[in-house]
DNA sequence: AACATCCTCAACCGCTTTGTG
DNA sequence: GCACAAAGCGGTTGAGGATGT
């Protein structure tokens, strides 16, 4: 016996809400609340519409002070940073971003900023250029190469910080999207379990699922390591490769439980993958060379 | 102008989490 | 600790509008 529907599905209108009951919603609601109970509330604002629905539409749509409209370059960084570090956690992204709704957010993500952070848009049509400037400022490296022991001011650190969270955004979707279409996995330059990256940045631990190992069509190689000024994210950089894991085993010397280690350049010989580039941690900051 | 295709976003569905007795 | 109900959440759908051919 499957769960109990919430409401009688027979007796409930769905479908888009009319102005009439966006009005009694709002209504009943700015004067009684909700009451802590949202599947007798139709009932009590007489509306024919499902509790859950009700809630929808009050959350995503009547409550005060939801921000409708486009998302500003700093949410875009806050929606990537997040996501890059929690993955599809909408609901607590959205709490982030006061008058943004989970669902708003989440449909920003699918529609826009996901295509825009990589790179491509499938549509026949053409980018709208304030678009297409946006999505150049928000990935292009804000800063010199920098090597050694040189510093960077604090500035320079914050848009670091911010091209790296797009960057990470990038590489989770396009993760996401090689999974979805592939469901082969990704070989991990330190991932969220085991991000163990050496001082100069040149040496990480990778672990990898070889029982499911994909081919990619292009190959891309994000590697980053970063601080924020709370704590350390490990975030691990995804290279998509067309080698099983006894190869890179083999290769790199790891050993038989389920992780290897090597340097990140041996590892781009081994792979074939490109350098595009990589985060050196140093301090509280990080460097992009 | 007509049709096809794509995009957006509100709303729904069903699973998971939380609260209560 | 268990069972049940309600709320919360994330994935998916589909109507309607925009754009391309």
């Amino acid at each position: 016996m499957g769960r109990a529907p919430c409401c009688d599905k027979a007796n409930v209108k769905k479908g888009p809400w009319s102005p009439e009951e966006d009005t009694k919603l709002k209504e009943f609601i700015e004067n009684h609340g909700t009451g802590g109970n949202w599947i007798a509330l139709p009932h009590k604002a007489g509306l024919k519409r499902c509790g859950k629905s009700c809630r929808l539409r009050w959350l995503n749509y009547l409550r005060p002070n939801i921000k409708h409209g486009e998302f500003s370059a700093e949410e875009d960084r806050i929606i990537c940073t997040l996501f890059a570090n929690i993955g599809s956690r909408w609901s607590i992204i959205a709490a982030q971003l006061p008058g943004r709704t989970d669902n708003d957010i989440k449909n920003y993500w699918n529609t826009k900023l996901k295509k825009k952070l990589l790179g491509f848009t499938s549509s026949k049509r053409k980018p709208i250029q304030h678009q297409q400037q946006q999505q150049e400022q928000f990935l292009q490296p804000s800063f010199e190469i920098s090597t050694g022991n040189s510093t960077l001011p604090s500035s320079s650190c914050q848009n670091n910080y911010y091209t790296a969270a797009a960057a990470a955004a990038a590489a989770a979707a396009a993760k996401q999207e090689y999974q979805m279409k592939s469901s082969g996995n990704f070989l991990m330059f330190g991932g969220e379990t085991s991000c163990s990256t050496s001082s100069d940045g040149s040496c990480s631990q990778i672990s990898y699922d070889y029982n499911n190992i994909g081919v990619l069509h292009e190959q891309i190689a994000y590697e980053h390591c970063f601080y924020d000024h709370k704590f350390m994210l490990g975030m691990g950089g995804e290279v998509p490769i067309d080698y099983g894991y006894e190869e890179i085993k083999e290769l790199l010397g790891g050993n038989n439980n389920n992780t290897v280690t090597g340097c990140n350049d041996n590892i781009y010989a081994a792979t074939g993958t490109t350098r595009v580039g990589s985060f050196k941690v140093q301090e509280k900051f990080m460097y992009y060379h």
